[in-house]
DNA sequence: AAGCTTAGACTTTTT
DNA sequence: GTCTAAGCTT
């Protein structure tokens, strides 16, 4: 390192700005600039402060800002990450690093070297969500197999076999031959639906990541340019990835694994299983990344200790971790405890109840988030709050990119866009209604197929007046845009489609909802449009195309579609979010409710349960609270409006038996206080249930 | 082709 | 209980 000082510069000991450091992360963030780093940072430890830092650390010592690659997992973590970087190198810097999500940054790849791929107009290409995607494959099952029972073989079914082949890196040649039918089936779909996507031009989730990975395995010409400019590669969460981002990290880090690559995570916070993701994946990184630096970060800084205390005793029920324990130096005791109520609407209210007066003392509703295990759960809190005029804000669950007066909408922007695009002009031709259904989409496709030319083209000699004006329509808006922008467009696409108009009569009730959800769109393009002037690009990436506005709105609308179109302001309501969504923040009062045994744990149907990783995620969800945690369950929770009991036995004082989550029998008894004695008489039915370390338990 | 009615699914987590 | 998709009617 010293005799190569261009590259590298100097790295001094300990400078004065990594002075508030503690050892551990100072050690992490002053590794070798020329070594790999696994960075094993526990909940609360100041994970993000040392990738930060170590960015920071990097920049300082001379490394150019654009050598460096850091992959996030989502939209929300690159951008914090992004500011806080900014605060210690500076807005300039800071922006040139190429930060974003496995999928931006695949999204970005594309979009420069798509074309390897057969991507035609890849520049400006984005990605189906998942509706669309399974949309597209039922599409195909009713073309291709039209005698399938589609009640029977359900398109979501076997969209989710193939997305979990495609994020294991099964690329359709790869799928081995499989033991049942059905399988096969999929086998078969998967396919059709990959030769339908390359027909229609479209991605969807995987391919954004798996794409990539292809061009850059198939033209190493491609990858050598990253990995000659690349000097750092750093990976945040990285217990989460899976093994098709593996190798997209591989790729960029050169044959060998030359460039210096920096991971951070846990392995005990491992919770995207389910998505592909292995929890040993930081043990196999240490084997492959060699020389490596292993630093363990265990003093925490978030938690008080009884919360130390009890996630350290849970989580040690696992085995296979690589092995840390959390501590700390505070000694205030916050509060933590367990509630067990008779049914849902016992819970939401004592809960809105407990806002309502924390929220009267004082407290800050940013300091306040409501978890659960599912997004369904959110609805009963939901209720209680409005209830009680105490503001929330939801995360998750149905997002505003997602509903269909905006899914219309942004079918006509996307057809502004490329009027190649047949699902939008599916879409758009039937928003609002103008006499074109099935049938004629039919005969307009074979008329196509007949002349060799695109959908689009065929409408242009449709006489009727209705397809006319539809044609017209597009060409005014691609005109709108071009000479005024993206918020203009926005805006004159809803005056001459007259969509609002369209909803307020045929949506009924929900009609003025919709309305207001579009004049929200016009609000969201401003604020995008805003962002993109304000940090220059939106999404800073590997290949910095520098795109139109149009199409980086509708990438955004489909990867960052949880952001946007909430009317309350984050900061001055109380949080509602999934256990998942809340990994990475933190708040002072935390509750944690539906803590049922089947719930949370989640045994499905078939009785399956992945106890280790839930037992992860229960880890998770303890570990967000700074000061306080109240956890809650009830007795008989209501599923599809229909009340089901729990258990059927009732243990001596009156408390069904098997239903408090064995996550909070667990516990250490003497931190639960009062409510270890009915856990206590709970858990008597439960001793010796938990018979495998993982996958299948009964 | 559009609108209405009914049947069935949804409920694990997300980019 | 709520939402969507398929089926039936106009």
């Amino acid at each position: 390192m010293p005799d190569n000082p261009g590259a590298q510069a100097t790295f001094y000991e300990e400078p004065a700005w990594l002075a508030h450091l503690n050892p551990a992360q100072r050690e992490a963030v002053t590794l070798p600039m020329d070594s790999h780093g696994a960075i094993l940072a526990g909940a609360g430890t100041g994970k993000t402060n040392v990738l930060t830092h170590r960015i920071a650390y990097a920049i300082r010592g001379g490394m150019e800002p654009y050598a460096i690659v850091a992959v996030t997992f989502t939209n929300k973590a690159a951008k914090e990450i992004k500011e806080r970087i900014a605060r210690l190198v500076g807005e300039e810097a800071a922006g040139k690093i190429r930060l974003g999500t496995f999928h931006s940054l695949g999204l970005k790849f594309l979009r420069k070297f798509g074309h390897h791929i057969g991507l035609e107009r890849c520049e400006t290409a984005a990605p189906m969500d998942e509706d669309e995607a399974v949309a597209l494959l039922r599409r195909v099952m009713k073309d291709r197999f039209p005698d399938t029972d589609l009640k029977v073989e359900k398109p979501k079914d076997h969209y989710f076999v193939i997305s979990q082949w495609k994020e294991q890196g099964l690329y359709v040649n790869d799928v081995p031959v499989q033991k049942t039918a059905s399988a096969n089936f999929t086998r078969m779909l998967y396919a059709a639906y990959e030769a339908e996507k390359k027909r229609s031009q479209a991605l969807d989730f995987a391919d954004l990541v798996l794409q990539s990975n292809f061009v850059l395995r198939h033209h190493p010409e491609v990858a050598a340019v990253f990995h000659q400019h690349l000097r750092m590669v750093l990976v945040d969460e990285f217990q989460d990835t899976n093994p098709i981002q593996v190798e997209f990290i591989g790729h960029l880090t050169g044959t060998g694994h030359s460039v210096p690559t920096f991971v951070v995570g846990d392995d005990d916070q491992s919770i995207y299983g389910w998505r592909g993701a292995d929890a040993g994946i930081m043990q196999s990184f240490l084997k492959r990344y060699t020389p490596n630096h292993l630093v363990r970060l265990e003093q925490n800084y978030r938690c008080t200790s009884t919360i130390l205390d009890a996630a350290n005793a849970v989580i040690a029920n696992n085995p296979n971790r690589i092995g840390k324990r959390l501590w700390t130096e505070r000694q205030d005791v916050g509060s933590f405890q367990l509630d067990i109520f008779a049914d849902a609407e016992a819970e939401a209210g004592a809960i809105a109840d407990r806002i309502r007066n924390l929220l009267a003392d004082g407290i800050p509703p940013a300091d306040i988030v409501v978890l659960y295990r599912k997004n369904m759960l959110s609805r009963g809190i939901e209720k209680a709050l409005v209830f009680r005029d105490i503001p929330y804000r939801i995360y998750g669950g149905l997002n505003f990119f997602q509903r269909r007066e905006i899914k219309d909408a942004l079918a006509w922007l996307r057809l502004v866009q490329n009027p190649l695009d047949e699902m939008a002009l599916f879409r758009a031709i039937a928003a609002p209604r103008r006499g074109v259904g099935a049938k004629t989409i039919e005969q307009w496709k074979t008329m196509a197929q007949k002349q060799g030319v695109a959908l689009w083209d065929v409408l242009h000699s449709d006489k009727k007046a209705s397809i006319q004006s539809f044609v017209q329509i597009v060409h005014r808006l691609r005109q709108v845009y071009e000479a005024e922008g993206l918020v203009v467009l926005v805006k004159k696409m809803l005056a001459l489609t007259k969509l609002e108009q369209y909803y307020i009569t045929a949506a009924k009730e929900r009609g003025e909802e919709c309305a207001e959800n579009l004049q929200e769109l016009v609000i969201a393009a401003g604020v995008f449009h805003h962002e993109m002037r304000a940090t220059g690009l939106h999404m800073e990436s590997l290949a910095r195309t520098p795109g139109d506005l149009l199409s980086e709105f509708l990438a955004d609308a489909v990867l960052n579609s949880d952001q946007g179109g909430q009317k309350k302001k984050e900061g001055e309501t109380v949080s509602l979010m999934t256990v998942h969504k809340a990994k990475g923040l933190e708040f002072p009062y935390v509750f944690l409710l539906g803590l049922e045994d089947g719930e949370f744990p989640k045994i499905t149907q078939s009785g399956f349960c992945n106890l280790e990783e839930e037992r992860r995620l229960f880890y998770v969800a303890v570990t967000r609270s700074k000061f306080s945690l109240f956890l809650s369950c009830v007795r008989n929770r209501q599923s599809f409006g229909y009340t089901q009991d729990a258990g059927d036995d009732e243990a001596e004082d009156g408390l069904d038996s098997h239903f408090v989550s064995r996550f909070v029998q667990e516990i250490p008894a003497h931190l639960l206080g009062d409510a270890a004695r009915l856990v206590q008489a709970s858990s008597r039915k439960l001793v010796g249930s938990e018979t495998g370390s993982d996958g299948d338990w009964w």
